[in-house]
DNA sequence: CTGCGATCTTAA
DNA sequence: TCGTTAAGATCGCAGC
């Protein structure tokens, strides 16, 4: 079957002042008003993007009376004239359309509504599906089977149903119901009293309003009924006023509406002039983009050709398009493969959409290209690959020869930066903008799966994913290499994706029946507590809003203002601060009850249960590599890093994670080993000669800064050592470890001074480290990972010594990083090499948890010990606790 | 209605 | 002003 053609119909004049009112003031360096053309001009872009018409035309209306001020001299009259910063921009508005080629109509004593309604009918009536381009209500009375109405600015479609749905009538009987309440736009009167509720309820019960003024004796309102009889010419002349007039002397000739390609260079011109950068950039790019050789396959031949070339490429680029951001839930729908700069391949294979072309069968596509994704001779190139990994695995490919992430290149040259996507890579390293994925599928409520994507539109986006990808390759590879960054992405970095991969895909047993049960009890204590809340302020309120909580206790209660929060926003509630009011009022130890349950249910037993796959029954974390500027891992959907532990009821959580039936948790954590990295960084003698002795570092610190012997060390001196000696790894200063000990400024300088006495070493560590990262402007760990530090040399002081804590904290944080990473590696080729079934589950800074079944305890337990001990040899051992348990809380 | 900053809490 | 690195829930405002 052919599809039937479609017309465009725009309604020009309509759009000008929609753009105008709805886009703030803007103007050019010139002065020159241009918010209603640029409005207009991104209108017209939007068509063109989403439905390139093949018929169209702009309509627009002509200054001077219609008709219907013949009929009605008031019609529109409380239209204020044209303000001036529109009318000089019309020209403007001419020239675009002129410009982007689209037939232009207007007649004088005719509105452009009319000459739509006219063309429409035509249209139709020759066999077009019509679609009406605008946003106002008038055109609902147009609507039929084959004509709708789309309005680009809020991206909404209006169907026969639509009119149904939103209105209870037939689109024809909106003339009557709009004649009947009139419209205050237009200056319309209708009947009064009669607003467009009324006025949908009499049509839908009469039909029409020929019927309902046949019938008007029924009318049980006296008033309504009243109206309706007293003001019938004014509602007549209304419904005249409102209708559409369906036979304008304009015919329509299909081949007069026919759409050209824009005429981009005059557009050019045009946008430069009235400078809208973005748009000149849109057109920009839709010259380059004709340049490339971007195809799509939808044919055996072709792709056997193609998979021949692949075959014979030694490296080539892919990305693959999905249904999904979660790769454990994703089907495939398309895949794109680059082996050349400025040509790319897509073979869609599960794009579904109403009238979506024929399509390579999904399977045959997988079995065709499988022999060469599965080739480690041919390698690979991907941005996020893990991402494409996973997507394949469950797709029943098993991808070999990765060996480069442009992701991760990207992030190895600055991990400070925010984002690592292709679309900021292409800006930053081949100064190019990308097609987006929100210009492809729109976004908000509207926005389209990319199944949903046309087949068209998805070639270019898809091709220019992998074509960026392999040219930024390029780029990013001699980068790393100018960095001294390339062992630790080969060795490191690359190699550990297909293991986090295996962690994510492996996922974590929970016990459901557990989270279920705390969670209800949470439920059941937290709505226990609301009274009681409720009770000690004297009112109800939203426990959950600080700003609240902060006024009833500081204004209503008059408890004395701790501290003030960072913006203006007001007084800080946080753990502290109701610490400290718990001995004055009975609500602040109410209120931090209350916030502890709550983050446990929410944020823990709620949101675990609802991350259960649903196929493999598994909690499937992702592992992000790219994130943290310190070179770890962070964990999200869930984050398993932050799961509690140091409450007994948080460790309830944890113990809902369990091994599977039968098996075993075995958790392996590097004993201080930050501490013992700035021993190693730090060459102090203290600090070595104690990790060579295997002393307890904290009662170590603890007889050095409070200059007392070992044997007089209280659990509490260790403690306040144990808080100084982290306070010194991030760079803590007297004021906040004053707070922290509870002691005054003054004694915490002193224990700080006395930290550096004793620590002679430590101390020129980190005057060096700042010294040097002053030089270079970055700072390094072990494994030669950067960070670069802007700001080292500010003159702000703030912002200075932030730079200058970041300075020392990033090589110790980020060697901790390297070594637990590179242990990784180490362990998993090790499982493997010995055909162990145990898997490696989770990595949370510094320890390591496996699930073990109970035959290889042992080895297990010994093998891990000893690979993550000699990852690397430091001037101190690396230490690592083992151990074993039926669930994550039993092993701490 | 959506996006985003602010606030707060969890972990190493 | 004052100790690093993260993720996430929730509120409440700004902007579309």
């Amino acid at each position: 079957m052919k599809k039937d053609k479609t017309l465009y119909l725009i309604d020009g004049t309509a759009y000008i002042h929609r753009a105008y009112h709805a886009i703030r003031a803007l103007t050019n360096s010139k002065g020159l008003p241009t918010n209603a053309v640029f409005g207009f001009a991104r209108m017209i872009l939007k068509l063109i993007e989403d439905h390139s018409p093949e018929y169209a035309a702009m309509l627009f209306d002509v200054k001077g009376p219609t008709f219907r001020h013949q009929m009605y001299k008031e019609y529109k009259a409380n239209r204020p004239p044209m303000p001036e910063e529109m009318a000089v921009q019309i020209p403007y508005i001419k020239a675009i359309t002129k410009g982007f080629n689209l037939p232009v109509l207007e007649m004088p004593g005719y509105e452009a509504d009319d000459l739509i309604g006219t063309l429409a009918r035509q249209a139709e009536a020759a066999g077009f599906f019509v679609v009406l381009v605008t946003g106002d209500k008038d055109f609902l009375q147009l609507v039929t089977d084959k004509i709708i109405i789309w309005d680009p600015m809020k991206e909404r479609t209006v169907d026969k149903d639509a009119v149904r749905k939103s209105y209870g009538v037939e689109p024809l009987q909106m003339i009557d119901v709009m004649g009947l309440s009139g419209d205050s736009a237009d200056n319309i009167p209708g009947v009064p009293g009669i607003g467009p509720k009324t006025a949908k309820d009499l049509i839908r019960t009469f039909g029409s309003m020929a019927d309902l003024y046949e019938n008007v004796e029924d009318i049980t309102k006296k008033k309504q009924q009243e109206n309706l009889i007293k003001f019938k010419d004014q509602a007549l002349l209304s419904r005249a006023l409102v209708t559409i007039d369906t036979n304008a002397p304009v015919t329509f000739d299909a081949d007069e509406f026919k759409t050209t390609e824009p005429d981009s260079s005059v557009l050019l011109e045009l946008f430069k002039e009235l400078e809208f950068r973005q748009l000149q950039q849109a057109f920009q790019e839709k010259a380059d983009l004709s340049e490339k050789d971007y195809r799509c396959v939808q044919d055996p031949e072709s792709l056997a050709d193609l998979t021949g070339q692949l075959e014979r490429s030694k490296q080539f680029a892919l990305d693959t398009e999905t249904t999904s951001q979660d790769p454990m839930k994703a089907k495939l729908v398309g895949l794109s493969f680059s082996m050349e700069p400025d040509a790319a391949f897509y073979i869609p294979c599960g794009h579904e959409y109403p009238g979506v072309p024929t399509q390579l069968d999904q399977s045959d596509v997988l079995n065709r290209l499988k022999p060469v994704l599965e080739n480690p001779d041919v390698k690979k190139i991907g941005q996020n690959i893990k991402y494409d990994w996973m997507v394949l695995l469950r797709h029943g490919i098993h991808l070999k020869g990765v060996f480069f992430d442009t992701m991760i290149a990207s992030y190895l040259i600055n991990p400070s930066k925010r984002a690592h996507n292709l679309d900021q890579i292409a800006l930053d390293f081949l100064g190019h903008k990308t097609i987006t994925y929100k210009d492809l599928t729109g976004k908000g409520k509207a926005a389209l799966g990319f199944a949903q994507v046309p087949i068209e539109k998805a070639t270019p986006y898809a091709c220019e994913d992998a074509d960026i990808t392999l040219k930024a390759k390029e780029v990013l590879g001699k980068e790393l290499e100018v960095l001294g960054l390339t062992d630790l992405f080969e060795q490191v970095e690359m190699p550990l994706v297909q293991v986090l991969l295996e962690m994510e895909m492996q996922g974590v047993c929970v016990n459901t029946d557990r989270l279920q049960d705390l969670s209800k009890s949470f439920e059941h204590q937290l709505d226990l507590l609301e009274s009681d809340i409720y009770a000690a302020a004297g009112e109800t309120f939203n426990i959950k809003s600080s700003q609240q909580l902060g006024s009833i206790l500081f204004d209503k209660l008059n408890l004395p203002v701790q501290k003030k929060t960072k913006k203006k926003t007001g007084y800080s509630t946080d753990v502290n601060v109701l610490t400290v009011l718990a001995e004055k009022h009975e609500l602040p130890a109410l209120i931090l009850r209350h916030r502890t349950l709550a983050k446990l249910k929410s944020t823990y037993a709620d949101a675990l249960l609802e991350l259960i796959h649903p196929e493999t029954g598994r909690i499937h974390t992702s592992y992000n590599q790219t994130v943290t500027a310190t070179g770890r891992l962070s964990s999200s959907d869930p984050n398993l890093q932050n799961i509690p532990i140091r409450t007994d009821e948080g460790r309830e959580i944890r113990s809902a994670f369990v091994p599977r039936e039968g098996w075993h948790f075995v958790s392996a954590d590097y004993s201080q080993i930050e501490l013992r990295i700035l021993a190693h960084c730090s060459d102090d003698d203290i600090l070595i000669k104690a990790f060579l002795e295997d002393e307890d570092i904290h009662t170590r610190t603890a007889t050095e800064v409070f200059q007392v012997f070992p044997s007089m060390i209280t659990s509490e001196l260790r403690r306040q050592a144990k808080i100084i000696n982290f306070g010194i790894i991030y760079g803590m200063g007297a004021f906040s470890l004053s707070k922290e000990l509870g002691i005054s400024q003054k004694m915490a300088r002193t224990y700080i001074d006395n930290y550096f006495a004793r620590y002679k070493g430590v101390k020129a560590f980190i005057d060096q480290t700042i010294e040097a990262a002053k030089n270079t402007r970055q700072t390094s760990t072990l494994l030669g990972r950067i960070r670069l530090l802007p700001d080292i040399n500010s003159s702000n002081n703030n912002v200075r010594q932030f730079a200058e804590r970041t300075a020392v904290n990033t090589p110790i944080q980020g060697t901790a990083a390297d070594l637990i990473k590179v242990a990784m590696i180490q362990v998993d080729n090790a499982l493997k090499a010995k055909n162990l079934k145990a898997a490696m589950l989770l990595s949370v800074h510094d320890e390591l948890v496996f699930e073990v079944p109970p035959e290889e305890l042992d080895a297990v337990k010994t093998l891990v010990k000893e690979i993550m001990e000699g990852v690397w040899d430091l001037k101190v051992p690396l230490k690592v606790n083992v151990e074993y348990g039926k669930n994550w809380a039993e092993i701490h």
